[in-house]
DNA sequence: GATGAATGAGCATTCATTCAT
DNA sequence: TATGAATGAATGCTCATTCAT
């Protein structure tokens, strides 16, 4: 029905909204269904239980944004610096758009790290995609010649993806409100440098 | 007496572990002082509360890797890439030796943003500290013109810190471990990159 | 609904009990809950703490019996002697039918006072407002011409209540049960030494 | 030793003004020796337990007052009317003396009775002391035709007794402090009036 | 006599989960 | 589908008591 998705959409939403303040385990399942205005048990008719929300998260964000991210970078027919300005504007813009969905993934990696949980099985998938993704692209442009042949593209790889990775804790622990002009010159910024990294001037 | 700091640095050390693994909020005291081999009460004897075990970490982190890279940087009276090089060093023999003060108080960023707790209050002193020093750092070479006037230093202070933070959450969720050869490769890689990133050729 | 209340209900039935015998401290959760056969979250579910159980009953005293005997008073159209019987036949049969209530009222009073709680705090409303009635009614048997006038009411009216307060804890230390026959002879001398107190000769 | 008896003594002083405020159960031993100005185990060192410091507290109430008021009482050669009034004239006076000692009696009355423990036990041995005492001297107010024949001295020694325990716990619920005039007042107006009882005309 | 670190049973309270309605 | 009262294991913390120094 309609109405369900409605209802456990909310519900997700309130999830996401809590554990980006007060973490998973400092979230209680009542502060998720207050502020979702259902009761208790209706939680549970929707999730079989509060990892489950957590799985959903995870999983929303593994299919919208790595998968996103994954398919316009692999269905364009561009070279790679093309590529990676889709790259990075699917990011931008995807961030933009589900700031909050970013920011837990982010905010929940330090809590779900070596708990040897699903969720960390979870995190793992995606982290591995998301990297393989961007090497790949980074093996790309070596073959173009637009990267020099001494940059190790899986340590690479990995550095920008941590770069990001900080990036959005830094912005929360300083701004507090997340959708600053400071947000905006940050990404812009790493953007350009990012390609420095890797020996491509970009923007001209 | 010495004793006395002996149980109380021991409770320290394996709060420290257990968080690393479990979070702040997952871990339990009974898993502290089981891990620690003393009872509840020495806990409580040593600590007020949990959260100031949390706070206690927090300073540690301060007065000995902020406070510590702080010093080297200012006492070196060395020009830039001097300074740099010696902060770098600090940082990676830090690390070394102290891999999982690092790794917690990265661990516990997530976790801890966004609570609006006293120890979210210290994050973000300890965030301003470590950033001004960065930048500091980063506005010397400018002035020395080892760097290009028109590079922001506030925004890549930052940026480098978030390259750093994140940097340890990655190793942490794919090695498990975390003293191993991929660790040492990426922090020079990081190192050589962070310095590009400013436009500075170093090591050669 | 009607299974609330009569949980809710047997809670603070069985907290009285407890509180009467092994005062507030003393009494743990444990005890209560096991007592009225119910889980200890069940107790949380309809008070939201220990304190508040204290508040309900201090609440039930308040309303049934000082509202009460301050109904009748109020409501009646006697005079002085009407009224004072009226006063006694309420207090007499309040007791007889909520004798644990009238008790712990008592006994908790030496465990409170001081205690600079919340709880205290709503005893002086309840002693204050108890000792305003007595005083009002003897002011009346003044103005009648039965009592004396220098009868001291504002004193009087607290050795009354100071009377029966020390009479409460007196049957219960004397009498470990207290539905003796004792209780009623007392019960009927105090009234009948109340009155002459203040000059009154009642009953012939 | 000397030095001995003062820490004892100082404990034992403490631990009153402590019960008086906070109960028995609800004060720690951590208040009474910071209190006192003594480590913990000086506390164990003095008494076997926290209970044994109630215990000598009750033994110096015993010992002190009803002991002392008893000698007071039996070795008086005068009639009743004068042993009346040595009764009352020592009560008022250890009262004014030993304030805290007398209100700490009554307060722990409330929280110890039905406890079933040692020290209700020793209550109930302190109360017949006292009882039996006042009924014994209405009992010779009687034989001398000073009380009149219908009095029940039991009970009336009861509600005296009540009368007087009721108003320390009153005092210190109304005054907060307790040496105020308020107090004298109302022990003399007590006094007055529990003779008015027992149909005695006393001071004129 | 005196100290205070250490103990651990016990406490009030929380919270994910269940289930009858 | 939705509710919310009920559950009880688990948690952070307290505190009387012990004991090596």
């Amino acid at each position: 029905m309609n109405e369900d998705k409605k209802v456990k959409e909310k519900i997700l939403e309130k999830s996401i909204k809590a554990f980006l303040s007060k973490g998973f385990r400092g979230t209680t399942t009542k502060e998720i269904t207050s502020a979702a205005g259902v009761a208790k048990g209706t939680l549970y008719w929707h999730f079989k239980s509060k990892d489950e929300i957590l799985d959903a998260i995870l999983e929303k964000f593994l299919k919208e944004f790595v998968g996103g991210i994954s398919d316009t970078v692999t269905n364009s027919s561009e070279n790679f610096v093309g590529k990676f300005k889709a790259f990075f504007k699917f990011g931008s813009e995807f961030s933009r758009d589900n700031l909050e969905l970013m920011l837990v993934y982010q905010t929940l990696l330090g809590e779900i790290v070596g708990s040897k949980s699903k969720a960390e099985m979870k995190m793992k998938v995606i982290q591995n995609r998301y990297d393989h993704l961007v090497q790949t692209l980074l093996d790309e442009g070596k073959k173009e010649g637009v990267i020099s042949e001494d940059v190790d593209t899986y340590i690479h790889a990995r550095i920008m993806t941590a770069a990001l990775i900080g990036s959005y804790l830094q912005w929360y622990l300083n701004a507090g409100s997340y959708d600053s002009e400071y947000v905006r010159l940050y990404a812009m910024t790493i953007r350009k440098t990012l390609l420095k990294w890797v020996g491509v001037e970009i923007d001209r």
